[in-house]
RNA sequence: GCCGGGAUAGGGUAGUGGCUAUCCUGAGGGACUGUGGAUCCCUCGAGCUGGGUUCGAAUCCCGGUCCCGGCCCCA
């Protein structure tokens, strides 16, 4: 072998194109269906436009270099920065909301394993300025549609940030990042003893995460309840600027202090609206989706506000996860208009791995010509072009090899021409299963293999 | 970044110091220049890579590359 792949890269052969090809086909046709819009945007970008939105971080995972002229560039990690990037610099004044799906390569410098590629493709759906509930529900039955589509149906699961947030603004500044991580990593055990450390195992965070479903949203309204409940200590709270947080204070809720916390408490006003994520649920019940409620996805990410869902699916070994998404606010941080979207990214590779698919594509026509007709004969290849795939021999073969080849090929007919067939203007059409052979002119081989293109 | 297992014709494999490298499949041609996957014949085609040990390396040792699985991470 003399020149390898780049790791963690894959040559894709005809008959595997074939089935990507199948799966994107089936996957678009769904997002057409509902009022979806592509849109493609450069393979490589700023190197700024991954960082602004992830953090510095990133750029240990992104293939970044500098071009001739010594300008930062990144290869895409990631589409949803991309499209929001456009959408704010072209799309703004536009109507909203803006339905607008992608699907596209990716690069990240990652440690191969399964499921996971160093270029890998992207497939996913930005509802841009739709109003949360109602561009949530139709986000999460999008993607469950899109992947019913080629026969998978994953577990989805969906999580709100913004009582998890809330809840948060309870707990010291200081370990608010340790407990969002340690939900995210799933450490409950480390998560518990924090939470008694730090007095807040009574905010009712941990019963919150390990109920799943029905069960969680009750959680969810009781913790709400208390929430809410103790605003008014929290707000007075402020004047006495020093005290971290205070047991003797009635409420017994540890708040926020100095000078973040005005801001604190108003932003936990503002995302602490339950209301919302039980009409998102109910939508979805309407919807018909089949789904989870589970406040453990938390997608550690800033710039999530609201619903956020992740969906999973068997047989795909350490990498189960095929879709991920939520409510998120990135057009402001991308130099826009403070502007709400709704998103998710499939992972087609993975897609693929288990993708049902079951629209079998036929080889194409086989012409099979004598030697001596073989100027007539791509005369009718060329009109039979027009109405399916025709194949011809280029390997300078006899009519008998030529048939053999085509019955190699898995042609289901081939269409053979000699000099009898130019004479009498029909070519002899041979269905190959049965070997039946039937004397038709162009037209009515056209009628007759319509159906069957 | 870490751990484990791998790499032999286009695909799948055998061999574990003596190789003129096994078998299956495949591809091209012919028997059969107007009718198919059979049969027979011919042909093509391999040790990832660089170094080391050795009289001799596909085989043993070391580095690199790539693959597979897992950890970390996962926008």
């Amino acid at each position: 072998m003399i020149i390898q792949r780049p790791r963690g890269t894959r040559d894709f052969l005809p008959e595997e194109m074939q089935r990507r090809g199948q799966a994107k086909g089936a996957m678009q046709d769904v997002l057409r269906r509902w009022g979806y819009r592509e849109v493609a945007t450069p393979t490589f970008e700023h190197l700024d436009l991954f960082t602004l939105k992830s953090g510095p971080s990133v750029i240990e995972e992104i293939y970044s270099f500098k071009d001739k002229s010594g300008r930062d560039l990144a290869l895409r990690p990631e589409l949803t920065a991309p499209v929001m990037r456009m959408y704010v610099s072209e799309l703004q004044n536009s109507p909203k909301p803006q339905r607008l799906w992608y699907f596209g390569n990716c690069f990240r410098y990652e440690r191969p394993q399964k499921g996971r590629y160093r270029e890998f493709w992207q497939m996913g759906a930005e509802i841009i300025g739709g109003s949360r509930p109602d561009s949530e529900a139709e986000a999460v039955a999008l993607a469950e549609d899109m992947l019913k589509s080629v026969g998978i149906s994953g577990d989805i699961h969906i999580g709100y940030l913004g009582l998890i947030r809330s809840i948060l603004g309870r707990i010291d500044a200081e370990h608010r990042s340790s407990v969002m991580r340690m939900i995210d990593k799933k450490e409950r055990d480390a998560l518990a003893q924090l939470l008694e450390e730090i007095d807040c195992s009574h905010l009712g965070l941990l019963e919150l995460i390990d109920s799943k479903g029905d069960q969680a949203m009750n959680q969810a309204a009781q913790i709400a309840d208390d929430l809410r409940m103790h605003k008014e200590p929290q707000d007075l709270s402020r004047s006495s600027s020093n005290d971290k947080f205070s047991k003797e204070v009635t409420s017994q809720i540890p708040v926020p202090s100095g000078r973040d916390s005005a801001r604190e408490g108003r932003k936990v006003e503002a995302e602490l609206n339950l209301v919302e994520f039980e009409e998102t649920v109910d939508l979805l019940k309407a919807y018909e989706v089949d789904f989870t409620i589970d406040f453990e996805i938390v997608r550690g990410l800033e710039y999530y506000s609201g619903t956020v869902f992740e969906i999973y699916a068997q047989g795909l070994g350490a990498q189960r996860q095929i879709c991920g998404g939520g409510t998120y606010e990135l057009a402001s941080l991308f130099g826009g208009k403070e502007t709400s979207s709704t998103g998710f990214g499939l992972g087609f590779d993975r897609i693929m791995e288990i993708a049902k698919m079951d629209g079998i594509c036929s080889a194409p026509l086989y012409l099979a010509f004598t030697p001596d007709v073989k100027k007539e004969a791509a005369g009718i290849a060329r009109n039979l072009r027009k109405s399916f795939p025709v194949i011809m021999d280029v390997m300078g073969r006899s009519l008998g090899a030529q048939i053999k080849a085509a019955a190699g090929s898995g042609a289901d007919y081939v269409a053979i021409v000699g000099r009898d067939e130019i004479e009498c203007g029909k070519l002899t059409l041979r269905e190959m299963r049965g070997g039946e052979q039937e004397s038709l002119s162009l037209a009515e081989i056209e009628e007759r293999l319509k159906a069957h293109f």
